[in-house]
Formats: structure tokens, sequence, C-alpha cells
DNA sequence: CCCTTACTGCGTATCGTCTACGCTAATTAG
DNA sequence: CTAATTAGCGTAGACGATACGCAGTAAGGG
């Protein structure tokens, strides 16, 4: 028990509860919310110590009394973040399941814009990473897919995305930041291609795909549908090859 | 022209040549490469002005006669870490073609372990990122896909490419940083995974999916074409009912 | 040839960040 | 009651980004 690692005690939340000083007027929980509250109204560079310790009421080095460092606090955070998944429909088909699971991601993780912006320091231990984990496995039980190749599929589907949720949230950002460089985009390109070096690129700005304003709420959901179901007939050969 | 981005202006080089004072003992190159060789070696987290200035000679403030600030350094630094793409064989069929790209965008972002840590401030205008692009683009040419499919097929190759490079980078790092929670990553699992609540975890738990020490520069490669080659399957699908 | 002008390098200073260390006061085990 | 343990926090050091302005340099115009 004692043996397992710092971060894993505190999200898994097995602390000693026999403790002789003064009652804590601080959890670990409170200071993960508080500082999740202020990633999500001003951006993950605005998490500082001092910041999330005026959000509390306390001073600066209170919090280090709970929390090891700065990076431990942002992979508390990267746990405490997720909501529960949505339990799965029984019965349902795994493909079926596995879309209404990439939306549900999708969902959650719009709400903190800042999720992607995170460094892993390992693989998932915390609570809700593994009930999330756990959700996406249960739905290919019943594919005959070895419990590597399972695992394969769930990596392979995350990894697409949190990569796609990552570009959409970059990009817009940087729209927020400065939308002309967006509207602009098709011509700036123009002024600098040169249709001798990079023929296939001029060819698609002569087709005008960059040239409509690009708007960003509409198109993602589009991209990210048509790039996971991509995915997901792939997955669906790798399945018939397999076991079929 | 002069309409044009600063950055723009500066990664294609397009600076007013006849300048009046006196002749700067920098260029802006030099900044980004130092920073990139900074970077390389100690990491993105070490890549300060003062440090960078410190490697080239001078003084930390003389880096802002030529950058506007360190974010615009680390745009310039994103596009000057990228080799040239190596040339597409010529008649190489799409599939082949994707895959040779994709393990080439692998070598080049290996060897700036830093690059997936970038956060992107916008769609891709420098002289190396399109060149990529157009590289993809161009392999798609036969395929009979409209502009905007070609668009559509590269923009999810690339995030899943990208996606996959920086699980295994930031994974990697971690592993460098603390190997005890990796190597004992099942036994982590397996105390603290309640079997009623996760099963399908727990399933593969017992299988012992996770109890092989892992090792990284070996499963790397194989994750990665594993989930390449699924969505190389969806794609031809695609074509196929676009096209066929 | 000189002066104006634009530009480079850089010193100074301000403000923000993380965090090591040690003190004080609170709490409880024995 | 005493000693051990622990929470909160003040201080301070090291480092980071960058606004501002000064001094010196090179070209253009006369």
């Amino acid at each position: 028990m004692s043996e397992l690692p710092a971060d894993v005690v505190l999200m898994w939340g097995l602390k000693d509860t026999a403790r002789r000083g003064p009652k804590p007027s601080l959890t670990v929980d409170d200071i993960t919310q508080a500082a999740i509250e202020l990633a999500d109204a001003e951006g993950l560079a605005a998490v500082s110590m001092a910041r999330v310790a005026e959000r509390l009421g306390n001073s600066t080095m209170a919090l280090y009394r709970h929390v090891k460092s700065k990076d431990d606090l942002l992979t508390l955070m990267s746990d405490a973040a997720l909501e529960h998944p949505e339990p799965m429909p029984e019965g349902i088909d795994w493909r079926t399941g596995l879309t209404f699971w990439a939306d549900n991601v999708l969902t959650v993780t719009r709400q903190h814009t800042w999720y992607s912006q995170l460094t892993l320091s390992g693989p998932p231990t915390g609570p809700k990473n593994l009930a999330w984990f756990d959700s996406a496995l249960s739905v290919l039980a019943d594919t005959g897919l070895s419990e590597e190749g399972k695992v394969g599929v769930v990596m392979g589907l995350l990894t697409y995305v949190h990569g796609q949720i990552r570009l959409s949230l970059d990009l817009a950002a940087g729209f927020a930041d400065k939308p002309e460089l967006f509207s602009r985009y098709g011509a700036v390109l123009k002024a600098v291609v040169d249709p001798q070096r990079l023929p296939a690129l001029a060819r698609v700005l002569a087709a005008g795909v960059f040239d409509t304003e690009i708007t960003y709420e509409e198109s993602d959901n589009e991209d990210f549908d048509f790039g996971l179901q991509l995915y997901l007939d792939g997955v669906a050969g790798f399945i018939e090859r397999t076991c079929g």
C-alpha cells in the first residue's frame, strides 16, 4: 500500500487518516478544484501557485504542504478535470459504442480547453482516466479481439481523439487571438506559394479550398467525425482479419 | 507584400535588404538555430531568452531587435526545426507514399523531441511546413479525390501522426524521469483497480498485458504502424466510396 | 565632407514565477 | 503535562519576460 507512488495515493484519496498536528484548513481536492476553475476561466498559463492560493484565501506556500510541486498539481488536475464517463448502453455494438465514447471525450474536453496542453508524465493511473479506459475496453468485449488487441485499438483511438482535440483547440485559441491571420489564410498562401516548387498545394489553392472564411464550432465536428470514421473503418477491417 | 504577417515575412526571409544603421551582428536565423540547439540539448523548458543569448555571446535584450517575443521565436522554431521532406519517388502509389511520408515525419520529429510540445498558434505558413503539406498532397494526385478531400485526408493523417509522436515522446520523457513508475505499472494498476467497478480493465490486467516491462524504442514503431495502417485502411475505403 | 536619420546592441529596472528554509502555533499520543 | 508532529506562512533567492531609453554606427542627402 505505502509502496504506491505519491500521485496515485493522492488521486485515489488514500491518505493516512489519523494525524497529529493541527486540522488542515485545506484539502488537496480544494486546491485541485481551484486550479481547475482558474484554468477554465483564464487558461493554463494563468495557473500559478500564487493565483491558486489567492483564490483559496491562503498564502502561496501553504499549498506546498499538500502538493509536492506545480507539476504534481498539474498531474492531479489531469485526472480531476474529467467527469466520469457516461455509462455505456447495454448491448451496444462496438462501432456505435466507440463513436459514443469518442463524442463524450470531445464533450468533456471542450469544457476544459487547457486539457490538451498538459504534458503527460506517464501512463494513466488516476481513477477517472482509468474509468474512461475501462469504458472503451468494455465495448470491445464481444469482438473476439485479444486483450492486447483491444488495448491497441483503444490507445490508437485515444491518440487520434486527443490529437484532434488539441489541434482544434490550439487553432481556436489562435483564432481568438488574431482572427486576421485566419480570414486571410488563403490569400497569404497564394502570396507565398510558388506553383513550381509546391504544385500540389498550388492546385488546392487554385481550387479555392482555403478561400472560405474558417469558422470553428461548425467545421470541427465534421472533421472530427470524418477522421474518426476512417479510423473505425480500419478497426473493422482489423477485427475481420483477426477474428473473422 | 508588406501586408503579410510578421511571422511569415521572417520565416520566408523577406526582409527589406537596404537598411541604414549598423550591420546586424545577429540574424534571425542564428537566433532560431541557437534556440533549436538548446532545446535539443536540454529540452524546451531550458529555452529562455537569456540562455539563447548567452549561447550566441550576446545580451538578452539584443534578441528583441530581431524577434518580437518569445512566442514569436517558438513559432520560428516550429518551422526551422523541420528538414525538407524527402522527395517522393515518382509513380509511387498513394498508400506506400503516405506510409513513407509518415515515417519521414516520425524520423524528423524524433530528432527534436520538444517539437510536439509546441502550441500551434495558427494554420501552417512556414516554408518547411508547407513543403511537407505539399509532399503529402502530391501523393494523392491520382486518386481522383477532390482537392478538399485530399486536404481532409492529409490533415487527419497529420493529426494522427503528431498525436502518436506526442504521446510516445511524452511517455519516453516520463520514463527517463522515473522508470520505476513504468516497470511497476501493471502492479500499481492491480493494487488500485476494483474488478467490480472496472471489469474490462481488470480482464486486461488478468491477461498480463501490462506485466511486461515497457521498453520504448521497440514498441513505438509497432504501435505507430499499427494505428497508421488502420487509418490508411479507412482512407482506402473513402477513396473507393468517393471515386470508385 | 558633414549632418540627419534609422537602426543595432544592450544596461537598467519592473514585475511575475517557483520553491527552499525555518519559525510559530495547533493538536494529539503517551 | 510533555514531546512529537504537523499546518500555515513570511522571507528570500534564483530565474524569467520584456518595456524603455541611451549610445554608438552606418548609410543617404546636401
